[in-house]
DNA sequence: AAATGAAACGTTTTT
DNA sequence: CGTTTCATTT
């Protein structure tokens, strides 16, 4: 039973009243465990599973955890408590709620924004020191929705006076994005968030009686706000303010820090007893952390005896001998390979590690999901998918015909307009059972000097019949023909797809539809597009062997999209919780290689901390950004107190590719491994 | 309006 | 280093 294994520290902890409870629990120290043992206290005090809700950090997390419950208390209780993040318990909650919502990745919002921009701001009026460029200014809102206090401009001036000139001009083109988000029902990420908490404020009543939150330090005020807005009575937070390394995605260590004012009577409670680490490499995190300021006093008791090796110190001439080393180190050790992680603050150390991995023969994994989803062939599969969904989805539509031969973004735009207009807002009615239309429907024509989607105006229209084209499948003499400028391929590409709207409209199973869409001709065409490019040489002949090799990959992707689509019975189950989780997948298993970020929660019996020089780690050019020294130290701090029994910190001094030197991370002479303090190193002559 | 080839660009971390 | 954006051609 989870509560009989509990040290009492955790068990005080876990059997705390019903109430505002806050557990400060460092590194290694049973955070999960006492999780656990509170949701086994409150079910056995009668507390019923489904108004336990229990908030994490990441899906993978919560599904660990829902599994260490289902072995104490059977699958049954346990899929009753409402496990994940606070994205995926809000979106099941809107769902449920029957709010229609279109989940989209950041970058396709980005671009969509993208086209509301590029029509209120002239190319002319673009210069240096002018407004911000769209990408930035969406990263910019999307973090202030995090922030929640004030207004968009308001906020923006306070960060940079030079901005206070657009205030409007942004407010402005944020208004008509987020007008043409709800039009087009999409939802981002925080939309989500925002959603959920307005549902709230209007009177939604929420069902808990206990929230937990754990990782409650990366909690930013958006997620905060609506965690007020839920409203339980009872609250049990876990964190550590020492691990808080999401202020770039709005996370304020205040949260965390002001706990027990903003409830007055919370209590908070302290694990001290860490479970993890050896004592030297325990003493050598504490060691670097204890240059933060402290908000809570923090005593970490070592439990491990017996004997240790010390946190060790590699230094090397040059980054890929750093590299290379690591990779024998680690084809020598004795421990199982997906015991040992390589840790690093930048992804881009990764690839060099892979490298050199595979050049030994190392197996290793990498999570963050690689590039699978990324993968177009990936993508069109989802975005066709999506028709199914919501077959009004703009993006999805337009990706799609984007494929087309002689198709681009402005006829891909004009072919939605029409197919939404004959098929009464549902384009796959537009294609398979399309109203006649009362006015010729290619009425209007794209206006270069009005970039963006939405950039048509009205011209004399062009008559054109559709019965021009010759073409099998029933699709001949289809409305959509009668657009003016379209050419005989992508009438047939269009009667691909017609082919497919049939197969969208059925109702199968996501395995079931992937299996189909896989064997269609349109998938057929898109693949050997694809594959065509990716077998052109650089003097731009085709390498057939190449492409055939490509295309085989591509089905293979395909193939492994379908196997993951097993687990999900519904399209747009299957399609959100590609969107939600992913970055939560691993690829292929042995020796990890994690960013700092990713190694949260994680353990491993040996660590190689890589790269650590100035200004990579600590990240320099974040810092001069407005990143602050104190959460890199707590990246450093997260970083080490990953390992259990070896502790390796890497170094190179210089970076034969870009031509840098480097100097050793100040954390290195914090940490006690290189004598001297940062900074007094004297220059060579 | 699309396709092609050349130039610029930037390389943080995540739901 | 690879991607994304720009300019030119058809």
């Amino acid at each position: 039973m989870p509560l009989k294994k509990l040290n009492p520290e955790q068990l005080s902890a876990a059997t705390a009243p019903l109430g505002k409870n806050l557990i400060i629990a460092s590194a290694g120290t049973g955070k999960t465990s006492t999780i656990i043992g509170r949701i086994a206290h409150l079910l056995q005090s009668g507390v019923a599973p489904e108004t336990i809700l229990l908030l994490t950090f990441t899906n993978k997390a919560a599904g660990e955890m829902i599994d260490r419950i289902a072995t104490a208390f059977g699958q049954g209780v346990a899929n009753e408590i409402q496990a994940g993040t606070f994205h995926s318990v809000s979106y099941k909650w809107l769902k449920k709620l029957g709010e229609p919502i279109a989940l989209k990745q950041p970058s396709e919002l980005k671009t969509l924004f993208k086209t509301v921009y590029d029509r209120r701001l002239q190319r002319t009026a673009r210069q240096e020191s002018g407004p911000l460029s769209a990408a930035p200014l969406y990263d910019y809102y999307s973090l202030w929705e995090n922030r929640v206090h004030g207004s968009f401009s308001q906020w923006l001036s306070d960060r940079n006076p030079a901005h206070e000139l657009y205030g409007d001009l942004y407010e402005g083109m944020f208004e008509e994005f987020n007008a043409l988000k709800r039009q087009l029902g999409f939802a981002g990420f925080n939309d989500l968030l925002l959603l959920m908490r307005q549902r709230l404020r209007e009177g939604e009543s929420s069902p808990f009686e206990e929230v937990l939150v754990d990782e409650y330090q990366d909690t930013n005020p958006l997620q905060n706000s609506l965690l007020e807005a839920l409203g339980a009575p009872s609250l049990f937070c876990v964190g550590d303010y020492d691990q808080s390394i999401y202020a770039f995605n709005g996370a304020e260590i205040g949260i965390i820090g002001t706990f027990d004012e903003r409830y007055p009577g919370a209590q908070v409670f302290s694990l001290s007893k860490n479970y993890r680490s050896s004592a030297p490499i325990l003493s050598l995190a504490n060691r670097v952390i204890a240059h933060n300021p402290r908000i809570y006093p923090k005593e970490l008791q070592v439990t491990k005896t017996g004997p240790a090796s010390p946190p060790a110190l590699l230094a090397y001439g040059e980054l890929f001998d750093q590299y290379q080393d690591i990779a024998r180190r680690i084809a020598l050790s004795q421990s199982p390979k997906n015991a040992i992680a390589v840790i690093f603050r930048n992804n881009s150390s990764a690839d060099g590690l892979e490298a050199m991995l595979r050049e030994l023969g190392i197996p290793c994994r990498r999570k963050g999901g690689g590039s699978f989803f990324e993968a177009r062939e990936i993508k069109v599969l989802l975005d066709l998918i999506t028709l199914a969904v919501n077959s009004r989805d703009l993006l999805a539509f337009i990706h799609i015909l984007e494929y087309g031969p002689a198709i681009g973004a402005a006829t891909a735009k004009e072919l939605y307009d029409a197919a939404l207009e004959i098929g009464q807002g549902n384009l796959l009615r537009g294609f398979l059972d399309p109203k006649r239309p009362s006015a010729p429907l290619f009425a209007k024509s794209y206006d270069p000097t009005r970039p963006g989607l939405f950039g048509h105006e009205e011209v004399a229209p062009t008559a054109a019949r559709a019965d021009r084209f010759t073409l099998s499948g029933g699709f001949g003499g289809h409305p959509l023909l009668t657009h003016p400028g379209l050419q005989p391929e992508s009438a047939q590409f269009l009667a691909h797809l017609y082919q497919v709207a049939g197969l969208l409209c059925q109702p199968l199973s996501p395995a079931r539809l992937i299996e189909k869409l896989i064997a269609s001709p349109l998938y057929e065409q898109i693949a050997d597009k694809l594959a065509h490019k990716r077998g052109l040489n650089k003097n731009r002949t085709l390498d057939e062997a190449a492409k055939a090799h490509a295309k085989e990959r591509i089905f293979t992707k395909a193939q492994t999209l379908k196997e993951l689509s097993r687990h999900y019975q519904e399209c747009d189950r299957f399609i959100n919780a590609m969107v939600l989780g992913a970055g939560e997948m691993s690829e292929g298993s042995g020796v990890n290689l994690l960013s700092v970020h990713a190694s949260k929660g994680l353990e491993f019996d040996e660590v190689f901390v890589v790269d650590l020089m100035d200004g990579r780690f600590p990240n320099r050019k974040l810092m001069s950004q407005g990143g602050e020294i104190e959460e890199e130290r707590r990246l450093f701090y997260v970083a080490t107190t990953r390992a259990r029994d070896r502790l390796y910190l890497s170094y190179a001094s210089w970076d034969k590719y870009k031509k840098i030197d480097h100097k050793p991370s100040q954390f290195l002479y914090e940490a006690g491994l290189i004598e001297g303090r940062f900074g007094d190193q004297e220059k060579p002559n």
